[in-house]
DNA sequence: TGTCCACTGGAAGGGAGGGCTT
DNA sequence: AAGCCCTCCCTTCCAGTGGACA
């Protein structure tokens, strides 16, 4: 083989034996450890759906990473593959985070029932009854039940109300031959409180709990994959336990005990070692960690970027925590130096809760009396990792080794 | 107990940008 | 071309608020 650069890299024996992607979250695998009560449950609940009947809408519950999403890929497969020989059943899955607008809702699913392209439902443009209206009559032009998965559909309520939600829960009254039943899935289990009680009842026909995982099933479902992907005896002994551990401190997530190991072990294989060991858990615990950070930082529009960098210059000359009017007053001071719009206070207050709520930073409401009610902010990601990924945008590079003029009150 | 500060955060609406219909 | 509709980003307006202080 010629030398290339690559050559230092290409290794006699590989960690890996088989595809890396079964150590990523979207991978469903033909068994889901731990969660064959939930499968079992929601089986007996849309069984009615292959005997052509329309079977209870169902809201799942559970936090990030509790195989809630797994679940449910997994039975819309079982369907899949159980269709082929039943009736006439049809499984649509749907993220509203990606699809957040009841527009976007409607069209995504009619377009599933237009086969035709040039007939297909713009992603604009036409009025929302419009949609339904063509959605309604194209579904209900066979016998056939639809069972529409709209994951993390508080996301969608929040932002766009519960209209869409209204809509397919009566939408079986205007149908003659098709069915159609809705699964919920949230991580909030109080997002049903913001919807109007019709939708709700008509939601929540069947309520479904998925529990965090406990480390020592996070080890089982770590296990299961490892012997999946990795070649034997390359992972220590304590590596599992480790990253079962590790995941299990944060409500059970089993995507992050993935991740996890699916790192640790890349970051083992970049550094030519043959065997995955604890510290190459603690390195990979802290690189995903700053790469939340920075990924988050780097998909900010450019104002959220203007104020993340005045929080940053404000905490650099030691005035840890600052109000909204201080961050506003240094806000207005760097969007002058790099020539950009200047927003209001108004919507500033907006953005800073948006970075608030992504976590990189810490703002409360303080009151201090007669010195009026506020915001106080500070920064909750580390200075200066969050300064280096802000000065990688063109705009903002231009205040590199920048000094504040504007002097904050609170110290 | 009432006043007052510096905001907070809800509501309404403007307008730009995307697209369709007539 | 004109008239719609929808979403997104933003402004304007304003009632409401927690707590120090007189």
């Amino acid at each position: 083989m010629q030398d290339t650069i690559f050559q230092q890299y290409i290794r006699s024996k590989s960690i890996f034996k088989g595809d890396r992607d079964v150590l990523r979250p979207s991978y469903i695998p033909d068994e889901l450890p731990h969660r064959e009560e939930q499968i079992n449950q929601l089986a007996s609940i849309l069984v009615t759906a292959l005997e052509g009947q329309r079977p209870s809408n169902v809201l799942l519950f559970g936090k990030t990473g509790t195989g809630k999403t797994a679940t449910i890929k997994y039975i819309g497969k079982e369907i899949k593959k159980a269709r082929s020989d039943l009736r006439n059943v049809h499984f649509l899955y749907m993220n509203c985070e990606v699809v957040d607008t009841q527009y976007g809702v409607l069209q995504n699913i009619g377009n599933e029932f237009i086969e035709d392209f040039e007939q297909r439902i713009p992603f604009t443009g036409w009025s929302t009854e419009r949609v339904y209206n063509i959605l309604r009559e194209k579904i209900d032009e066979d016998r056939r039940v639809i069972v529409i998965a709209l994951d993390e559909i508080d996301k969608l309520v929040s932002k766009s109300g519960d209209d869409v939600l209204y809509h397919l829960c009566r939408i079986n009254d205007d149908l003659k031959n098709a069915k159609v039943s809705v699964i919920g899935i949230s991580n909030d289990l109080k997002f049903t409180e913001f919807l109007d009680p019709r939708v709700k009842s008509s939601l929540s026909e069947e309520k479904m709990v998925f529990p965090p995982y406990n480390a020592e099933q996070l080890r089982d479902i770590l296990a299961q994959r490892s012997a999946l992907v990795f070649e034997e005896n390359v992972l220590e002994p304590s590596v599992i336990p480790l990253c079962a551990a590790l995941a299990a401190q944060e409500h059970g997530d089993a995507r992050r005990a993935l991740d996890l190991l699916r790192v640790s072990a890349e970051i083992a294989e970049r550094n030519h070692l043959s065997i995955v060991n604890e510290s190459d858990v603690t390195k990979a615990k802290n690189k995903i960690e700053l790469d939340c950070v920075t990924e988050a930082i780097r998909t900010l529009p450019l104002q959220s970027k203007m104020i993340l960098m005045g929080v940053v210059l404000s905490g650099e000359r030691g005035c840890g925590k600052l109000t909204t009017g201080d961050l506003y007053e240094t806000y207005k001071e760097l969007s002058q130096c790099t020539s950009t719009a200047v927003l209001t206070q108004r919507r500033v207050t907006d953005l800073v809760s948006e970075l608030d709520m992504l976590g990189l930073v810490h703002a409360r409401v303080k009151s201090f009396g007669r010195g009026g009610r506020t915001k106080e902010i500070e920064l909750s990601v580390p200075q200066h990792d969050a300064k280096k990924s802000l000065e990688e945008d063109e705009t903002l590079g231009q205040l590199k080794n920048y000094r504040l003029r504007y002097q904050t009150t609170l110290m």
